[in-house]
DNA sequence: AGAAAATAGTTGGACGTCCAAGTATCATGG
DNA sequence: CCATGATACTTGGACGTCCAACTATTTTCT
């Protein structure tokens, strides 16, 4: 039965404060002149919110037994053909390490949601294919997600496009490349 | 001499995609119906673009023997009149859960950029003070953030305040009120 | 005053992420 | 045809983050 196992939340117990830290921050850089306060804003901005909107999806999937780490190889996986990938293609395509990938197919693999397939051909290539309890879980996990707007239920999609286009700019040439 | 110890890249060995692999999921989430693409699309960049900025933050400060959250905290005693906070002040206002500043503060103590001072009228709380050697690692260091722009080196600063901006709507309430 | 409740930090465990090193297996080239 | 080099994956360790449980101290309130 998949243990759910509780994870982060990020927010919890600690209260809010009556002032933003951030534009507290901004202000100290300001009048201190360590210089690029706007950058300074923005990636303090970034590494919380990360944390806050994983603490939301994490949560959102927890009675799934899944993190979102283990969800994410788990779409893309249904979203293949066959329904199998190659662990190191799906490091590519999830741009994480290839031990991120060991490790989250291990687990997904342990609750049944997944199974490691040799290659054809390739005797280095491990396939992870997904099974019928992934794709009935990766299903409904999806609702689950959609239904929390996959943590950023106080954005508008117009904010959501933004921070697409922004970080898209930020990731290219890094994650992908434009016209080869 | 505070051994750097190499840390995450987040970026490394894998080698650009000919293709934008969240675009290409945005285009799977429409066309099968999975709904909320814009807000897939967006917590996956957000997700991506911290584990990139983190990388690029924590390689420029591993010559000093820091990390992205050992530099948050000794920025903000830096900041502070009396060089010294609660721990549990700062994990408040670096957002973060307070095994996470014991964690911060151990190391900094380690590496004598920090001492821990016990309060002088409430014996439950702890005290961290910033050292000498402290005060020069994170005026070395904040330049050094400020010259790469905190890994943001790609972004304006009109996308920055962007960022900051949508991201505090998502804070507000979580990290702090308006008007208390 | 004394008991119960709240607060502050610490410890140990779980996760995900990364890197470096190690093991297989395939591909190349002399 | 085998040696060298490239690939694919796994393992073990480091970090930061979180939570739950625990200890110590302070407040509150009966």
């Amino acid at each position: 039965m998949a243990s759910p196992s509780r994870r982060q939340q990020a927010s919890n117990g600690r209260r809010p404060l009556p002032f933003d830290p951030i534009a507290e921050a901004f202000r100290q850089w300001t009048t201190n002149d360590w210089g690029e306060e706007e950058a300074m804003a923005a990636t303090t901005s970034i590494m919380r919110a990360q944390a806050l909107i994983l603490s939301r999806v994490d949560a959102a999937l927890a009675p799934f037994g899944l993190t979102f780490a283990r969800y994410e190889v788990l779409a893309l996986l249904q979203l293949t053909r066959t329904g199998s990938l190659p662990l190191g293609k799906m490091g590519m395509r999830l741009m994480v390490h290839p031990a991120s990938v060991t490790n989250a197919v291990d687990r997904l693999s342990d609750a049944g949601l997944v199974r490691r397939r040799p290659h054809p051909t390739d005797g280095r290539t491990t396939l992870a294919e997904i099974t019928d309890a992934g794709r009935d879980v990766v299903t409904r996990a999806t609702k689950e997600l959609a239904a929390i707007r996959y943590g950023l239920d106080d954005l508008s999609d117009d904010d959501c496009r933004q921070i697409t286009d922004i970080f898209e700019e930020l990731r290219r040439g890094v994650d992908f490349t434009d016209t080869p």
